[in-house]
DNA sequence: ACGGATACGAAG
DNA sequence: TTCGTATCCGTT
């Protein structure tokens, strides 16, 4: 394919020039390879650095990238040359850095960053629109639904579906003016171009708090180079027009300037796209995983020839071949879903900072309820920090109560207590609306066998299997295995045996139908709300005051304002402070801080009920006194103490193999060439929480660091000292959210 | 002696 | 990752 034309060709003429000199290029190949391997670069192609080529490995012909391009020849071992140059965009200079960084950040292989960075490159571009054109010849038979299509079609190229409607007649007049040769087919390339943003529309009113952020930001954004922000603003306070418009500001210095925002789940883009469209008038590039495959590559393109100026997107978007990134948005900086868990694991919220600083560019963090990590860094004076308090408008933060589950219990095998009870009934009379915050799918997170005690589990792994009542199966919610539920105990083959323990949202949702008869209620999960568009009408039935009672997870419990909603009730408070982990407390106070704030958002004084068997426990007491600045005081004490993070950094190891005594023998001889640091304390092996997974045994160790130690070299230097045996596969997790 | 499965290391 | 080669095994 031919790329516009514009600054990208500023080479041509250069490439012409005639060296005398051998040149070497560094080519690093989407693979998983140590480096860039250097190959020949043949007389006359002057590559450049991020040009795609095609180059030989072994009996094989693989697409890589240029890093680097240097004078000398083979020397001693003659080099293969680079076969050709693959006319696609050069990945931008920064692109190239950022690839070798995040490898290296993350203990990684640098063919890995790079596969990210190709990725829209790798899918077909968007097909030709076929459309009808007018042939000149005349139908035999005149009718007047056919002079209609003829008079639309006239001096037009529109498809069939839309002549068809243009002229106001079914498909089938105009599919029989094309059988009878007056139309005809014509293929037309699809508009390739963006709508651009209209940086001429006016700001929303902004209230002086806001207005006083953005003065910040828009004087960073002027002065340039590397900057970070903290947007730290409660919930409703306004945060999404203070970055709009420093998206505004971004955008104002330079006509080829880009901005990205990244946003932690893909349910949140619509609404955040339908903002910016109100804003600039047109909607910004989308880019995530529920983007098609010619739509991604279109976008990338468009990124790489600045043609796309905002970009949404989720933590994937960060490895767009960006040319003049100006401004990282993070919203809902917190969210642990920025973590990537697979593959190439990796912090979006720490890559983002790196990739605008390797870009020169600004980088603007938000949230309601800031991670230790980014508060950490504002009180360092290392990140400018803007907090926002006021609520917008007339809305009021909602009053935060504790319900004792010790005190005020449910019923048996019932899980809403009787003052949610009490307080859904208020609420409902009123007219108003009530969310029931569960952050657990299906009906019951256990089934066991009340004959023989066997709990039911996924084949070859060791976590419990969730009953779904809707499509009546059990699922793994790790590996995606899924049975319908038996009649009886596959164990002892008891009948009638299995009993559903615990709830999930299907299950309080049963019990809230069953209390409230005639309420209408409604489930909003990631099994409910199976992608955007079902999201989006079930928000807008909610918003119209179509449904009671929303049961819903976290899937719900961002970003939408539901105005009529009034009371919110956390069913189980507690469930994410289990496990224990160092981020437990943190995780909770954002989580339910978060679930409480969907109450009361507009005129109407929110309520929000936390159901806990330990209402003494510090982040409830937080909650409750809505102080969250002394929470993260102790929080951040009991940190230092303890040397994690932000004070200290973590990493992990985590080896696994089906092959028990492979595993073992290799983790001994990794325990026993730990290197000798400074600063470094190592910890395990240990059999990993989750223990054994698809037939694999897992085996982990825990890394904690002092904050000067180079912790990457640390890691790196240890892998390498012990040969892993071709069953088993180790990872290393650098600053580990999940500890299974 | 042979084919098939499998483990290992190299690829510039 | 993918490929070629070495090696081990069971069969013939």
């Amino acid at each position: 394919m031919t790329f516009a034309a514009g600054p990208l060709d500023l080479g041509t003429v250069s490439r012409q020039k005639h060296r005398t000199m051998p040149r070497i290029a560094s080519v690093l190949l989407p693979m998983p390879l140590p480096e860039a391997f250097d190959y020949a670069e043949p007389e006359g192609l002057d590559l450049r650095p991020g040009d795609h080529v095609t180059v030989p490995l072994g009996p094989r012909v693989i697409r890589g990238v240029v890093m680097a391009v240097r004078d000398g020849s083979g020397g001693n071992r003659p080099l293969k040359p680079v076969l050709e140059r693959v006319d696609d965009p050069p990945l931008p200079p920064g692109v190239l850095t950022f690839v070798e960084w995040a490898a290296r950040y993350s203990v990684d292989l640098p063919g890995w960053p790079l596969a990210m960075a190709l990725r829209g490159l790798r899918h077909p571009p968007p097909k030709p629109d076929k459309v009808l054109v007018l042939t000149g010849s005349q139908p035999a038979r005149m009718t007047p639904a056919r002079l209609k299509v003829l008079a639309a079609a006239e001096g037009r190229k529109l498809s069939g579906a839309a002549l068809a409607s243009a002229a106001g007649v079914s498909a089938g007049v105009v599919k029989g003016l094309v059988d009878e040769g007056a139309l005809a087919v014509d293929f037309v390339e699809p508009e390739r171009g963006l709508p651009q943003p209209d940086l001429s529309l006016p700001p929303r009113d902004l209230n002086p708090g806001q207005a006083a952020c953005v003065e910040v930001l828009a004087e960073m954004l002027h002065a340039g180079g590397f900057q970070a922000a903290l947007l730290d603003g409660v919930t409703g306070s306004g945060k999404t027009e203070v970055y709009l418009e420093a998206v505004a500001a971004a955008l104002a210095e330079s006509p080829d300037s880009q901005v990205l925002v990244l946003l932690p789940e893909i349910a949140l883009t619509q609404a955040v796209l339908a903002r910016f469209e109100q804003r600039f008038g047109a909607l910004p590039a989308e880019w995530h995983s529920g983007v098609s495959p010619p739509r991604r590559r279109q976008v990338w393109e468009a990124v790489a020839s600045g043609d796309a100026r905002i970009v949404v997107g989720a933590r994937s978007a960060l490895f767009l071949p960006f040319k003049g990134l100006r401004l990282v948005v993070v919203d809902e900086e917190h969210d642990s879903s920025f973590k990537q868990e697979e593959g190439f694991i990796y912090q979006a919220r720490d890559l983002a900072v790196a990739r605008a600083k390797i870009e020169g560019a600004s980088v603007l963090l938000a949230s309601a309820t800031p991670s230790l990590e980014s508060l950490f860094n504002a009180q360092a004076g290392r990140y400018r920090w803007l907090r926002l308090s006021a609520r917008h408008g007339a809305a009021q933060l909602p009053d935060i109560d504790l319900v004792d589950m010790r005190q005020t219990p449910p019923e048996p095998g019932r899980w809403l207590s009787p003052p949610l009870i009490k307080a859904m009934a208020v609420t409902l009379q009123r007219g108003e609306q009530a969310m029931l915050f569960l952050n657990r799918r299906g009906y019951a997170p256990l089934v066991l066998c009340r004959a023989c005690g066997e709990k039911m589990k996924s084949p070859d792994t060791d976590s419990w299997l969730v009953e779904h009542r809707y499509t009546g199966r059990l699922v793994c919610h790790l590996t995606g295995f899924s049975m319908k539920k038996p009649e009886a105990c596959p164990h002892c083959g008891a009948k009638d045996s299995l009993v559903s323990i615990g709830p999930g949202v299907e299950r309080v949702e049963e019990e809230a139908r069953h209390i409230f008869p005639d309420a209408r209620v409604a489930v909003f999960s990631s099994d409910t709300v199976m992608d955007a568009e079902a999201a989006r009408t079930l928000v807008a039935s909610m918003a119209a005051g179509e449904i009671d009672i929303l049961v819903a997870t976290q899937a719900a419990a961002k970003g939408h304002n539901f105005p009529n909603l009034t009371l919110v009730g956390v069913v189980d408070a507690d469930l994410s402070l289990r496990g224990g982990d160092l981020r437990a407390g943190e995780r909770t106070f954002q989580l339910l801080a978060q679930a409480a704030g969907r109450a009361g958002r507009h005129e109407k004084p929110g309520r929000a009920l936390l159901q806990t068997y330990s209402p003494d426990h510090a982040v409830m007491q937080a909650l409750k006194a809505q102080d969250r600045d002394a929470f993260i005081e102790a929080e951040m004490g009991m940190r230092q103490d303890a040397g994690l993070p932000p004070f200290g950094r973590l990493a992990a190891v985590i080896a696994s193999g089906p092959d028990a005594a492979a595993l073992e023998s290799y983790v001994e001889a990794l325990a026993a060439v730990i290197p000798n640091a400074e600063g470094v304390e190592v910890f395990g092996p240990a059999d990993a929480p989750l223990s054994l997974v698809r037939g694999r045994r897992r085996k982990r160790f825990l890394v904690r660091a002092d904050r000067t130690v180079d912790l990457q070299g640390f890691m790196a230097a240890w892998r390498a000292r012990a040969k892993v045996p071709n069953s088993v596969r180790v990872v290393i997790d650098v600053d580990p959210y999940s500890f299974l």
